[in-house]
DNA sequence: TGGCGCATCCAAAGCGCTTTGGCAGGACAC
DNA sequence: GTGTCCTGCCAAAGCGCTTTGGATGCGCCA
């Protein structure tokens, strides 16, 4: 059933009966109701190949999902987000168009949807700290938002992020409060906006104590359960192991708890882990006491705002670019305490 | 750029250009590579709209991502599957179109895909026991590949499933052999038709061996780590608590673990676990020796396999509908051992 | 009564592509 | 020299929708 015979069966011409379902008032309000009940009953809905080519627009929302080739991982963290955002776009009827491509294929893919028209905007995941898509999708002249940011970048543009660098300072902040001073850091991925900031995050909180950030302590990686679980092992068997660990997400720090484990020890009463939870769905941190004291900031309802963002720069394109900036909130578990020197103190004391 | 003036810049017609692009052979090579070269230079792509258009197909495959309302949960085994698959579209030329729907309004989702001419066809996950979508896709006359099975539907339909019965019925051989008869089960979704096979696959191990499945030890929900967790705990707290447990996935496995390590138990030595896992990229099972005893099936290939089925059907519509049973590998891990009775047995002999 | 304005509808063009159905011209056979 | 076939190109229709630019007819006012 098309527009053609669906009028036809109406006795109306196309214009009418496209006019009457799309709201437009040059038509009479009896009519429009005759057309809205035989398209439901005809099962109609507007052929989308058609509706692209006459409107000059595909309400459609591009995502691109980078697998880097030798280790093909894809983030459980994305999932989420996608979730968040493309419950949005459904709301507003638009379709969400999903890319995955290797690694190196990324800027060609982008070119390609601007190209062959099959996004009216995109969405930018884990941007670099100096990220080259920003500049790319200028000029593609595509509508896009970032979730993140990108340091380097000069100009302005539309972008969701959390506070990481505030985030980590408070998180670094409260376990010198609980007297660790031997702090490590299980980040992500060196050249991650969010991972930098993050560092310097830590970096301000040792300085304001007059502590340097101890490279050997840091590590840099795509954020698995099993680089978790080296990353602590490792840290364990040094002479001086760290007596807190930063981890910046849950999923690494589930390794990084096996870790432990593994070597008879336990958080807090041992080391003291301190984590970035994005609030996954399938590893929510609650409880009475939740299992991880934690810097939480929910990437669903980022992506929810990401997609808000976008669709807003889209039905408006000559917008100032907007920017929100989420505070994660700390959350005290059962992964902290004193470090043992503290301990003793109070002990003592 | 669009054809007309690529076509204009040539010296040659729309036709001329669009067939030399397109590949058919009543063209001049020589004329070919003048045109390719151009569109090249001009940077030209085929408007997606106008190609859906005129073509009638779109290049399309369709996800459908149900979100319970309450939970809000989206199982990061999909965003495996999801890299599996649309890494194949993405080799073939095609989209991927996602679609974030909350559960109740599944049904009418792909109502409207096929309506609108969205999609060519969609891939259906997570089939429930009765599962109305297979039908639903007949009646929209939609080429569609199962990843997984149904088990009462009647008709044939495409399909790439795991053996789950043989899978479970083996994994809890093992655990029989080992001497464990009180063994627990922490299962998916109960109408999920995957939990209902591997139940079955318990049931008939251990019925070979005269033993009944208790129900107080079989556990049905959504599985996340906060739901292995409260599993594991429950079973402890019973005055007989289980020596072994199944669990169907890595996550609500770490859950379980957590549990036991809370209670001061660990795996093997206390509670034998072993774990269905879909070789999920963050959540490697693997090392000299596996955390985790597990029956393994990656949960990416059968993403590649699936798309690859679908997009056979697509291009032969007429073929018979296609099957494939992967086997699921039992790897030995740390979590597993003998049951107590057996171990004092191993001890005195 | 004539003219104006408004409400309601429609014909036709246009979106950018593919595809059908030629058409010219050269090669070749007879 | 005529007819046939093949190669290489093109004009035009058509895909199903939106949108422009009228048309028609009616009520209403002067």
């Amino acid at each position: 059933m098309n527009l053609k015979e669906l009028s036809q069966h109406l006795g109306l011409s196309p214009t009418t009966v496209s006019r009457a379902l799309n709201g437009y008032p040059e038509v009479n309000e009896r009519t429009r109701q005759r057309v809205l009940e035989a398209a439901e009953r005809h099962n109609y809905s507007p052929n989308s190949g058609a509706k692209r080519l006459a409107e000059g627009r595909v309400m459609t929302i591009g995502h691109v999902l980078p697998v880097s080739n030798e280790h093909e991982m894809v983030n459980p963290v994305f999932a989420d987000f996608i979730a968040g955002a493309g419950k949005r776009y459904a709301e507003e009827g638009y379709d969400l168009l999903l890319t995955v491509v290797r690694d190196e294929d990324e800027v060609a893919t982008y070119r390609d949807l601007a190209k062959r028209r099959a996004v009216d905007g995109v969405l930018l995941h884990g941007p670099k700290v100096n990220d080259r898509r920003i500049e790319l999708m200028k000029e593609l002249n595509l509508p896009f938002v970032v979730h993140g940011r990108s340091s380097v970048v000069g100009e302005d543009y539309n972008w969701v992020d959390v506070n990481n660098r505030r985030a980590f300072e408070r998180a670094a902040g409260l376990l010198l409060d609980l007297g660790h001073t031997r702090i490590a850091f299980i980040n992500g991925l060196a050249d991650m906006d969010f991972a930098s900031r993050r560092l310097a995050g830590m970096r301000d909180a040792l300085a304001s104590r007059g502590i340097e950030v101890c490279d050997d302590l840091v590590r840099h990686a795509e954020m698995s359960e099993n680089y978790g679980y080296s990353s602590m092992r490792e840290f364990l068997e040094m002479p001086e192991p760290p007596t807190a660990v930063l981890v910046s997400s849950i999923i690494p720090a589930i390794g990084a708890r096996r870790a432990l484990s593994d070597a008879g020890l336990s958080m807090a009463d041992d080391v003291s882990v301190l984590i970035h939870d994005d609030d996954l769905s399938y590893f929510r941190n609650e409880g009475d006491i939740p299992t991880y004291t934690a810097v939480r900031s929910s990437v669903r309802d980022a992506g929810h705002m990401s997609a808000e963002m976008l669709l807003q720069t889209i039905a408006n394109p000559d917008k100032e670019p907007q920017h929100v900036l989420l505070e994660a909130e700390l959350t005290i578990g059962q992964s902290t305490g004193p470090a043992p020197a503290m301990r003793r103190f109070l002990k003592q004391g």
